[in-house]
DNA sequence: AAGCCGGGGCC
DNA sequence: GGCCCAGGCTT
């Protein structure tokens, strides 16, 4: 009656919060929730699970969409791989399994973006299926409560975690207490400062007893942050804007921005005029730099961007630039980087 | 096993 | 400036 579990369910009851995706037991809904709130804090993920409810009310209707249209909802987000492999699973489940979410965890398993977090919290709170889920709140209330040292980047951690939090889960309430170990996580037991003297769990914790709360979850992994240098090329021909979809293994994939020259280093404008990118983009008619902008610097996780917008308009477009133009009154309608929106917010474009 | 993928909030 | 966030995919 005192186990970890009964005093989390406990808490949970008092101190739990009301969201949106806890009123359902629509598993689609709840995977949508779910897929926002990967590396994404509740309060910057709601907004987004209200958008996508609204427009996209069932996995039909995802599954309908253009990929551009789901981007430009997921716009801001970031993790863009989400949105696209939420678009792709929403059509696996029409194609493989007839539009019926499936209820099996290994089928849940195998949707694109479905990894072993998502696919048990989405079975747990929709079906009230026995699997603990492991994310991040679970790793710092199970690595205090037991004071494991095992670090959770690293292979025999993450086992060692799994196997852990299967072992305390409350398997006659495995949805409400999936959703109380990671309340209890995000507000009490918080990265800093979690006030351990009135926890509810002060007299089990391992880490309280042993003075290490501060310390635990081990991590192993540092992260490198590297510099790389943007210098957009803003070309507007009339009432034509050039504008370019992103590919391949980088940021921003499937997202859209200006015609885009990467430097290892700042560059000035005559130098960029020098490069073969840009003569593609310009040829030889007549253009003129209307200004240079510096961008403010723009930081992810693991990259320093330093970007540069240079205004340019022209008369005539070469065939490279017409394949790339659109109506700068659309602009609005394409999913664009953080950096990119600023940049059209800021100067009204 | 290690790297990569965004953006925002907190200290 | 570094860490963390309801992680997953690729190499």
């Amino acid at each position: 009656m005192n186990s970890v579990a009964d005093i989390l369910l406990d808490w949970y009851a008092r101190e739990g919060r009301d969201l949106p995706w806890r009123r359902t037991r629509d598993p689609y809904r709840i995977w949508l929730s779910e897929v926002i709130l990967q590396q994404t804090r509740v309060a910057q993920g709601t907004e987004y699970y209200l958008r996508f409810t609204e427009r996209f009310p069932d996995v039909a209707s995802l599954a309908a969409a253009p990929e551009d249209e789901v981007l430009k909802l997921w716009q801001g987000l970031g993790y863009y791989s989400r949105a696209r492999n939420l678009h792709a699973a929403a059509r696996q489940v029409v194609e493989r399994f007839g539009g019926r979410f499936p209820v099996a965890l290994e089928e849940v398993r195998s949707l694109r973006g479905v990894g072993d977090y998502t696919a048990a919290a989405i079975c747990s709170a929709a079906y009230d299926a026995p699997c603990a889920v492991v994310d991040g709140n679970v790793y710092r209330v199970l690595a205090r409560l037991f004071d494991l040292d095992a670090p959770i980047d690293s292979t025999a951690g993450k086992r060692a975690f799994a196997e852990l939090a299967q072992s305390q889960l409350d398997t006659a309430h495995p949805g409400r207490y999936n959703q109380a170990i990671m309340d209890f996580g995000a507000l009490r037991c918080t990265p800093s400062s979690p006030r351990c003297e009135a926890c509810p769990l002060a007299g089990q914790c391992l880490a309280l007893a042993a003075g290490t709360v501060a310390a635990r979850p081990v991590k192993q992994g540092k992260t490198r942050v590297r510099d790389r240098w943007f210098n957009y090329l803003h070309v507007s021909s009339g009432d034509r804007t050039l504008l370019h979809r992103r590919e391949g293994r980088d940021i921003w994939q499937g997202l859209y921005e200006f015609p885009l020259i990467e430097t290892e280093e700042p560059a000035e404008l005559p130098e960029l005029v020098r490069l073969p990118q840009f003569r593609e983009l310009l040829g030889d008619a007549p253009w003129h730099l209307v200004r240079s902008i510096p961008l403010p610097k723009h930081q992810l996780s693991h990259q320093t961007l330093h970007a540069v917008v240079h205004r340019i308009e022209t008369l005539s477009l070469t065939p490279a630039a017409a394949a790339m133009a659109v109506p700068t009154a659309a602009l609005g309608d394409y999913a664009v980087p953080r950096l990119i929106d600023r940049y059209l917010i800021k100067y009204q474009i």
